[in-house]
DNA sequence: ACATATTTTTAGACTTATCTAAAAATATGT
DNA sequence: ACATATTTTTAGATAAGTCTAAAAATATGT
């Protein structure tokens, strides 16, 4: 059996993880087969496998979950992605939504040192370019303590600290409008009849809609 | 037929470009999987797939050639390595013969817009750390100038400007020595009956064996 | 509870890249 | 030039990852 994994596998390590973070208990066949746009009878096979490994529990018809060796591997493959997403976009003049396709590649590089010495050129960031957090070398997360734009009040004050979706249309949509990580909005006022919000961004105000601000993660200023 | 070629696909184009470059006419198929490690019925196989995709010239038992459209994508992916080892030595602190193998991961990731961009982020670099010159955008690479060490005479003085064999065992010798790309050599005199060369590096004294001497690449100084 | 729908697994096939062993072609020595 | 050695190709097998189609297990609705 083979130490070394492929990249095939790292990704639906990847996949496993990020579809844990949401649901409550193990993953569906069919959900890793969405989110890997493969079929459902290819994740059987690669699931035995992982299981094989110890890198996953798995009972038939009842779902996957990451063992802990799973787990460290997954988040290890994360934070190589989000360093160097990191590293495109403040050395390299990539924008926030052309990112995640070259990560995709560059996260499966194997080298240790490589890892280390860019986190310490990067100056250890904390956030990759869409607000999520970089796992440390030992694999801990920082808790995501920010909050939903879409669960505040209006007359709050708040800045953008990440993004839900990462997808490029919802990334240049907020360029479009000028909202990048870091921006600071006031909340005017809530529309009922469709949650949309009145905001101020800089000097200008402008309306997003529901769909906007359940996608924004922003940490709320406290009103001292 | 796939247009995206596989790593695979490319390790053999780079391996038959730069076996063309001593060989005068057609590689053997015996000296790629020699270079490749891995065996001769492998590199026929893959050989006929290449010429399917116009990527080399070949007929049975005569060997390969690379076309024009093989040698291009062969010379981007020699230029990709490159640019990453100077990356690596320049940024990220590692030494010459440490970044060989994580070159030979990264050179394989896709982006033209990376390539483009790294190579202005490095100030677009001629060399990578050994010596060897970086081919440029198009595909165009510098003529070697330099000459070997062993052919110069005694008396001469020379900068080293590259080597010709990258092993980590050589490169890690010359560490010992002192001997970087840029030190200046005087020749105080040759061994006839080894051709060992008595050498005045900064302000020591040694001697080198002609095995080193035949893999140092070295610019003349004019004597004026 | 039982028929139906959905999900998951199995079985068998395909592709890519590899290998071994044998056959075919080319090269070499005297 | 001809026997022998070397190189190269062919044929058939293997492993990883994928697929389709069918079977098995689980979930759902009335």
């Amino acid at each position: 059996m083979n130490l070394e994994l492929s990249q095939t596998e790292e990704n639906y390590l990847k996949a496993i993880f990020t579809l844990s973070l949401t649901a409550s208990k193990a993953v569906s066949t069919n959900a890793i087969a969405e989110k890997l746009e493969t079929k459902a009878s290819s994740v059987t096979d690669m699931v035995k496998k992982l299981a094989d490994k110890k890198l996953v529990d798995y009972k038939k018809y009842q779902g996957v979950s990451l063992t802990e060796n799973g787990k460290g591997i997954a988040v290890r493959v994360i934070r190589k992605h989000r360093l160097w997403e990191v590293f495109l976009v403040k050395h390299l003049d990539f924008s926030w939504d052309e990112v995640h396709e070259i990560a995709e590649q560059l996260e499966h590089v194997k080298s240790i040192k490589l890892t280390k010495e860019l986190d310490r050129f990067l100056e250890y960031p904390t956030h990759d370019p869409h607000g999520d957090p970089i796992p440390d070398e030992n694999g801990n997360i920082a808790h995501h303590t920010d909050v939903m734009l879409s669960s505040l009040q209006a007359g709050s004050n708040c800045v953008v600290l990440g993004v839900k979706d990462s997808s490029k249309s919802f990334l240049k949509y907020l360029d479009g409008l000028g909202i990048k990580l870091g921006s600071s909005i006031k909340i005017i006022n809530i529309e009922v009849f469709d949650n949309s919000m009145k905001i101020e961004l800089g000097d200008r105000i402008m309306s997003i809609s529901h769909q906007i601000t359940k996608n924004l993660f922003v940490k709320k200023e406290l009103e001292c």
